[in-house]
DNA sequence: TCCATTTACATAGGAACCTATATATATAAA
DNA sequence: TTTATATATATAGGTTCCTATGTAAATGGA
């Protein structure tokens, strides 16, 4: 590839990252506000989806992203009536967060909506391609998250 | 793929966008700060690279993010002499946005970041493996920006 | 020409991410 | 036990994205 390419983002697949997880993003939002979620709490309700109590840290870790990140979100949620959050007995400085029980009602909803966008994503490709899209991407992640140190 | 794998993220491509598009912009950001740069604004970099002027509805429509968006990019790479704005001399409504000397100065520099990151993200994948990647990465891009209507 | 519509941009407000830093509790070492 | 360090969370501040909406200039039809 030569130089002249270098500012041409459609040679590389730096580009599509970025516009790929803003769209699905995007259509996430739209598909889930009518059940009060967004794409973003994914993770949350993720770790959560069987009732399980996590601390703050222990959801920012699962969800990677930072604390005060996780903070914020979880603020929200609770502000939305998506999460509580009780005392941990064991450790004064830490809550227990869980899923309100409408939260949990709404869940199968929202696995279906996701469970749609995932297959919409990937429409038009065979099974063995979305193994080996799956596979790039995993071997990709590994390298971008190598180059964060 | 049964029912209960549809809360499992590693399953799907979806998961892997998000996290590889933050870590991307993450180390973006870090190896352009010295030269003022953020990865955000690597659209707008292209776009004006060899002293073109366009307006902020041009750039944001390149850039593929909405005009507030943009607007607001520009007022911040404006504040840090990044970008230079001049009235339209057609159309008083609008301003036409250029490169400032020191920008295009810096823009080799930039450009070999650029490159050292795009190596360094498919390191361990062979030509044709790029290729593939990027071929699935377009039908992806495709699905998605089909599922936004 | 005059008015309605369209267009370019600005502004307001909010979500999700980040880094840096403060605070309170827990833990370990002296 | 007292003190130093580590850990969990909170807070502050900033960027990048979004939607909704306002304003002024351009445009096109009556």
């Amino acid at each position: 590839m030569d130089n002249s390419d270098d500012w041409n983002p459609l040679r590389h697949p730096g580009h599509y990252f970025n516009r790929i997880a803003r769209g699905l993003t995007r259509i996430g939002d739209i598909r889930l506000r009518h059940l009060g979620f967004a794409t973003a709490q994914l993770p949350v309700l993720t770790a959560l989806k069987d009732g399980a109590e996590l601390s703050q840290k222990e959801l920012a870790k699962w969800a990677r992203v930072e604390q005060p990140t996780m903070a914020q979100m979880l603020s929200r949620m609770e502000r939305d009536g998506l999460v509580q959050r009780v005392p941990d007995p064991e450790d004064k400085r830490s809550s227990l967060i869980s899923l309100t029980d409408a939260t949990l009602a709404k869940l199968p909803a929202g696995r279906a909506i996701l469970r749609q966008g995932n297959s919409e994503m990937t429409k038009g490709l065979t099974g063995d391609e979305i193994e080996t899209l799956v596979s790039l991407l995993r071997r990709v992640l590994e390298n971008v998250e190598s180059m964060e140190s």
